[in-house]
DNA sequence: TTCTCGCTTGACTACGTATGCAAACCGTGT
DNA sequence: ACACGGTTTGCATACGTAGTCAAGCGAGAA
């Protein structure tokens, strides 16, 4: 950058702007504004009332710089446009906020090397993953580059790291015992992915739950999707018109799987719960809606969000770089609305 | 930062190391890497092949200090966890990640000067403004500051910069129109905050109608709320039971009102069309789920944050830093679904 | 052979902040 | 009057990249 630069972006106040106008030096000024105690407090208010009267703001760009931290996180999610994540992004960006942290958001497509590199790109201090694979070269991206992360909702294997999640296998086997106890028998799952922790935890406590009680769960009932609402719609479609059976109850990987179905059975001309209970997994606001009244598996996301977000920070800040990987497991528990039944 | 603090951090590959690693000076490891022509191909090729083998990811850091430029922008939203937003959200980022920009969130919460602080930090390139109030001290700021923004979805008055929107006016007229032609007399509404552009003129266009067809919109059946669910849901309750009359019509100044609406005149039994019809604004894709149907006024949100995306892109890029403010206004029609029906 | 021109390259500096170290300053006790 | 100790301040530098300017180099022309 050349010297004649000088006034040709917006001419911004920095720190010498400070020290030239109150007749001190930078790193005085720096100091002053920092609290550092070595400052008299006559010198502090002078710097402090000229940075008031200029509407100083110090350049993050420079801070960074000089002491590697950004204060900013990454946030990875598959899709922005999804309106179930706000749920999640929402109390993480507040806490994050709370701490002085902002959020950078980074959708996941694809090309997972690329999405590293520019993690890496030193602008940002540490990531949360609520969209990772079981095999996740994200993860392990990270853990060889030394960038803190933490896991929230879901889990990669064979990386070590922080993660905060629920008892997904303990969420869905409570889903299955009260499925059994309303006496249906004839029961179909629209299940999320296989290749995520949350699909695959799921789906193993409901078969686990309907075994342990001798139901089955036919695989011509069972359907795989990632989790969308047009999983469940189509899903849904599927398993009513496609199987020689009628099932009684569909399990749903989530609220959005869930909601779908619902829709589909409406679109359908079936009733729920009358003739088929669906049952959802996560307890999203809409599920609450009277409109809906989805019974689901409850899990507190407002607080996994917000620990995700601690751990995370308090990760970054540690004083010795290193730090054993916490697991967080929040307990879930069925919340009964209006879509299941007793088997007529 | 003293000379001895070397590897306290994680080591990260600079192009001095490329530099020292191919026998070239760093200055010629910038310009291979950027692509300059002025370097010979062989030389290119020997950084690129070292930058590879080492991983080196350039430091956003150290570029932004250079160039001036982050190319981040801020988004300003009311409220991150709001379920609604990520249809405007979502295209945005995937816009500004294809312009090669990452998106940082940021809540407006009260303090205004706080924010307009933190976005001038010069961590940011532009801001797109989503949550402006008619009298928006934050818009004030930024231009005052020479930070370049857009306005997406609301406006606020007094302050040159560039607009997207749709014809809000247009909207709210075109279902006073279709609510009087259907044969409605008894009309209510829920509308938006009179301190925002999208509050005032989608009430304004929808008074107009009414009064250009000398049908009454009586104070009693009139609330104003935030643009939130509950808005909806309270406000629906309270025409029904509070006011002595009946409407047949309930007009609301967006989705999430509308959709709080329906599912308060679920709760009160109170049958959507037969009894009471309701529409929305925004057109949102769950006003198109088999449960919801909700007759509404489209906006083609996507095209419109892709659209802001690139204007501020074009603002922030734009070699004579100044640039006329530019306006494109959308236009919005209605589609209709199964909560407006004729008067019985 | 020498000069010139164009192509490559290196040295150097700006960008804004934080901080270790050294110097300056002040007051107190002898 | 001087030495000593503590407080306050300034100097210098690191951080990583981009880009200006000037120098080095080699090839072709005269």
């Amino acid at each position: 950058m050349p010297k004649r630069r000088a006034r040709t972006h917006s001419s911004s106040i920095t720190s010498h702007d400070i020290a030239r106008m109150t007749g001190v030096s930078q790193s005085t000024v720096s100091r002053a504004l920092r609290g550092d105690p070595h400052v008299a407090a006559a010198t502090r208010e002078r710097v402090l009332q000229a940075a008031r009267e200029l509407r100083y703001v110090p350049s993050d760009i420079g801070r960074s710089l000089s002491t590697r931290l950004t204060r900013r996180i990454g946030m990875v999610v598959t899709d922005v446009a999804n309106p179930f994540y706000p749920y999640l992004v929402g109390p993480l960006h507040d806490v994050l906020d709370e701490l002085g942290y902002r959020m950078v958001l980074f959708a996941e497509r694809g090309e997972a090397g690329a999405l590293a590199d520019r993690l890496a790109g030193q602008s940002i201090d540490g990531v949360v993953l609520t969209t990772a694979m079981l095999e996740s070269e994200l993860a392990r991206d990270l853990h060889a580059r030394g960038l803190p992360f933490v896991f929230l909702n879901r889990v990669a294997e064979g990386v070590p790291g922080d993660v905060v999640t629920v008892d997904n296998a303990l969420g869905a086997s409570l889903v299955g015992h009260e499925v059994v106890r309303r006496g249906h028998t004839d029961v179909a799952a629209i299940f999320g992915p296989l290749e995520t922790s949350t699909g695959r935890d799921r789906e193993r406590g409901f078969r686990v739950a309907l075994a342990s009680a001798g139901v089955q769960l036919p695989e011509a009932a069972v359907r795989h999707g990632d989790y969308h609402y047009d999983t469940g719609y189509e899903g849904m479609l599927s398993i009513m018109s496609g199987t020689g059976m009628r099932p009684t109850a569909v399990f749903c990987g989530n609220d959005a799987i869930a909601i779908g179905a619902l829709n589909a059975a409406r679109k359908a001309g079936v009733a729920v719960p009358d003739e088929v209970s669906i049952i959802g997994f996560d307890d999203i606001p809409i599920a609450d809606w009277e409109l809906i009244q989805l019974t689901t598996v409850h899990t507190p996301a407002s607080e996994m969000a917000a620990s995700a977000g601690r751990l995370l920070v308090e990760r970054i800040e540690a004083r010795p770089r290193v730090l054993e990987p916490r697991i967080r497991i929040y307990e879930p528990h069925l919340v009964m609305r209006r879509t299941l039944a007793d088997v007529s």
